[in-house]
DNA sequence: TTTCATCCTTACGTTCACGTCAGTTTCGAG
DNA sequence: CTCGAAACTGACGTGAACGTAAGGATGAAA
């Protein structure tokens, strides 16, 4: 992915990246960001409201949002989700609390100190959760294979009909 | 949703089928159709009105829409369609268009008197509207399915976490 | 320090896809 | 013919998912 604007706007010169020498604060702008997954900003502040994206932690309230490259990561599946699941954005909530659930064991369990009762209630709520969306994407994704093979039969009837035109025509220039 | 009427609405006595000894005058009703296909009347009316479904061909304007079985599975690929492919109902219209084609070219090509040109150029068009719809078909099903496998291989993690956890409580009580 | 594109918040506007209400009319069973 | 469930036609209401405009603040570059 190396088009950086393909949006072209033209009235980008200044504003370079903050990497004011520190190489590991690599974080963009609301702006950037949109453009980035193909979004507005408006819609990325709106996800935030909702309670899709978390809140930028600790940002005293006014100043800019800076997003991480994880950030725009997150916030490119989550538009991914909504686009290929066709769901509501508070049910993607939901999907996504599972999501917010896993990165949390995730957490915890590099963590040694989580007990192991814990640990494995943990687990096993996360494939709970897996099992949910997967059963959700597999749904959908069966009945669009299925309407994608009717739709290569209807296909191939209409080219018959055309290669039937065709040798007509041959055997009529005969 | 308090599931209004599932299936079985219990206030069903009266009303039959207009079955008048005519058998080939098989015609449903809006609602009848609605609960068919699990919709509303106001949204089967809606549809009419934004020109996704054909106005039921000259009816008295004010009489009672009738609806053929064809008509019924009509709307039933449309709402499949629409819930598959997550488009708004104005580009599904243009998509339907092409549907409306194809039915144009099969009516067209059961008669005889069509000329050959004319004919080609149908099938040809026909061609073309499949080829779009199947394409953003395919589009989705391979993200999805992409989707899909990201997930199981999510899904074998956690379960081999869980099974590593297991296998240490085991050992742990040896 | 000035500059100015970009960002902030607040708030109202908009489009889509229907829901809902009202008053009227149709039509099949009795 | 009567009766009532269901349909008809406007017309307005609604929730979701943003768009847009206003007025002011930020912050990297010059």
């Amino acid at each position: 992915m190396s088009a950086p604007a393909p949006t072209g706007s033209p009235t980008r010169s200044r504003r370079t990246k903050p990497d004011g020498g520190d190489p590991h604060a690599q974080s963009l702008r609301i702006g950037d960001v949109a453009r980035l997954v193909q979004t507005t900003p408006r819609t990325i502040r709106y996800y935030e409201e909702i309670g899709l994206l978390p809140e930028a932690p600790a940002r005293p309230s006014g100043r800019h949002r800076l997003y991480t490259p994880a950030e725009v990561e997150r916030l490119r599946e989550v538009m991914r989700l909504k686009n290929l699941l066709g769901v509501s954005l508070e049910e993607l909530k939901t999907l996504l609390t599972a999501e917010e659930a896993r990165a949390e064991v995730r957490a915890q369990l590099s963590r040694e100190d989580v007990v192991g009762e814990r640990r494995l209630e943990l687990l096993h709520e996360a494939l709970g959760h897996i099992d949910r969306q997967l059963e959700l994407v597999r749904h959908r994704a069966a009945e669009l294979t299925k309407l994608e093979h009717e739709l290569c039969e209807t296909r191939k009837r209409v080219r018959r009909k055309i290669r039937e035109y065709h040798d007509a025509e041959e055997r009529a220039a005969r």
